[in-house]
DNA sequence: CTCCTTGGCTAATTGAATTAGCTAAAAGCT
DNA sequence: AGCTTTTAGCTAATTCAATTAGCCAAGGAG
């Protein structure tokens, strides 16, 4: 009796797997779960990746791909406040389409600096550091300019997704407010000696 | 044969739990673990707390009163940038101190207005509200700039508490930047209009 | 001293991750 | 086409943590 094969790799599991993390939620994600809506009985997924943590991080390592291509192609030709709008409601809006992919790269780990989930966060870099190009930082604060985009805009972002805001005030406008507030701040780091 | 009782309590149970979550972390925490740190059976834990999600929600809001705890007595009498340092320094030492009740509060989504988690995060956020009190933010804006204090820092300490900070550059120094770019942020935001 | 509530225990259930070992589907080779 | 080898998916079995059921004695109330 021929029963065809299911065809699956890893890309393809991790790919569904961050789908369904966004569906159902990061935290409800399970081998079982997932076998069902490929299709197929959970240890089979264990021909492709090593264990839960294995997909865990996978799906986090295109998450970072995916946000970084998403504010790179937001920033494209863009510059100053500009740019850090665009960058900041490209995360936002990540974010809130996939909640399921963000969380999980929410407190992951790396394992090493040759962990896909390191270089990939690394890569999630470098839009952010274009936006920085266009406020005159100077170099050697540039680190620290980095570390303060991503402190900030995470933060924004995972409290929001997490439901962190409780009054009613429009969190929208509270964004905006943000984003000047860096806007400023940044613009100010850059006077400085 | 007479086995005298253990005298457990919710308060007791969650104490303990919290200080085990620090050592061994978070994601480590189960009620096993917690049972035999406290020379118990884990059923019996349930006679106390309803579940393991309880469990967590308790811990959770143990953490979030110890943080204001912590972050009203480092702001006591101080004001400007200098209540701003105090309490961004006294919310960083409580998350490397305190790296399992911080972990605790992070993607714990409130169940609603009247949730214990709730009520304590709100607390929590008490301190911050004072040390914007220094800044002559107009009321209207206050929601805006407290929800910005709360995502800079929990951006920050989230980072670092995961990890995310990858080059060797010097993290406490990007602190001090972040800090100094929030106050003249801050100090412009309490000028327009 | 007796009654009643309640905290702790053992035994049993459930659910998810993971491993072992089997078989047939694909892919290569001649 | 036939033969061999690799490998993807399956079923069965294991492990481990959460949770529930039901028993019993400890400790307080009268």
């Amino acid at each position: 009796m021929s029963v065809p094969r299911a065809g699956l790799d890893a890309a393809t599991i991790t790919a569904a797997g961050a789908a369904l993390a966004d569906e159902i939620g990061f935290t409800e994600l399970t081998m079982g779960k997932l076998a069902e809506r490929l299709g197929v009985r959970s240890p089979s997924l264990y021909k492709h990746v090593a264990s839960q943590d294995d997909l865990n991080r996978r799906i986090a390592a295109l998450a970072y791909a995916e946000m970084a291509d998403a504010l790179g192609a937001a920033t494209q030709g863009r510059a100053g406040r500009d740019a850090l709008a665009a960058a900041a409601h490209a995360l936002r809006d990540f974010v809130v389409t996939h909640p399921g992919r963000y969380a999980s790269t929410v407190g992951l780990t790396p394992t090493g600096p040759d962990d896909p989930v390191a270089t990939a966060s690394l890569r999630g870099l470098g839009p952010f550091e274009a936006v920085l190009r266009g406020y005159d930082i100077p170099p050697e604060k540039m680190t620290h300019a980095l570390r303060a985009l991503r402190s900030t805009f995470h933060g924004f972002a995972n409290l929001e997704a997490t439901n962190g805001f409780q009054w009613s005030t429009d969190v929208g406008e509270s964004f905006e407010w943000l984003i000047d507030l860096i806007d400023h701040g940044l613009r100010h780091a850059a006077g400085r000696e």
